[in-house]
DNA sequence: GTTAGGGTTGTTATAATATAACATTATGTA
DNA sequence: TACATAATGTTATATTATAACAACCCTAAC
């Protein structure tokens, strides 16, 4: 079992690289930038992107098909995620909301689905782009 | 200009697959599936798909990256999406709450992003697989 | 100390998803 | 008609993601 916080070598690798982007990272751009850290092929990056996903050290936009680091402690292992996207420049904010987390925590669906996990893309132009 | 409601011959042959699908369908899957139609290559689906997607007729379920038809009238060409996703079964149910969406829909950002649309998929288990 | 198990790593090949670029055909409208 | 716009057809290729298998490294139990 991975220890609390203890990250393995190539984890340690792309945790890094993602957690100073200022960006969402592609597995592919990931990819590139570790290869002469000795990481090569495609499998690599995306066990570790899987397992920090996992962890809730990083998260995945999906619409954009790209990771961020995590960057808030309400979103207790990617249970609950809300990102604001900027259509322009492409900027990823995390959303740290606990009203707007609450309120989704506890949306029941009418059809008796029990939920375990949200996520949340909202799209527009951000203050720079408006 | 698209006349309202009056899709284009490729158009109608995959929005009816689409619609009539209990499942979201993925490209290659409506692909194999409209080639006796004359439907033959990637780029004929990809460009129906965006232009339906565009009318609001079918939304993306980003985490599956599969197309549902819209069976909502609340969400006005696709500004306003949220599914319900069972983890197990992989049964997809649009969700159609107006509180919800209006509660969306107002959100505002922090840092003072004027947000346009948004998506929401929740995900957990269905009454059936719970 | 050895050995068994789980987690991680390395590697090759290939599957699945999506778009670029360009030629052609239809449709609506002045 | 003639023009503009949308839709279609086609080939090739880019991008994203996984299958499958071998090897290695802990560490906990015997």
């Amino acid at each position: 079992m991975q220890k609390e916080n203890n990250l393995s070598k190539n984890q340690q690798i792309i945790f890094n690289l993602i957690h100073k982007s200022p960006e969402p990272l592609k597995a592919y751009t990931i990819l590139f930038n570790v290869q002469k850290k000795g990481i090569k092929a495609p499998p690599q990056v995306y066990r570790v992107l899987d397992k920090l996903v996992e962890m809730g050290k990083i998260h995945k936009i999906e619409s954009k098909n790209a990771f961020v680091a995590c960057r808030n402690s309400d979103c207790e292992i990617s249970k609950a995620t809300a990102f604001s996207i900027c259509e322009k420049c492409e900027v990823v904010d995390e959303i740290s909301d606990i009203k707007l987390s609450k309120y989704l925590s506890n949306f029941n669906h009418k059809k008796g689905m029990k939920f375990k996990r949200f996520n949340l893309e909202f799209f527009g132009l951000c203050k720079k782009c408006a």
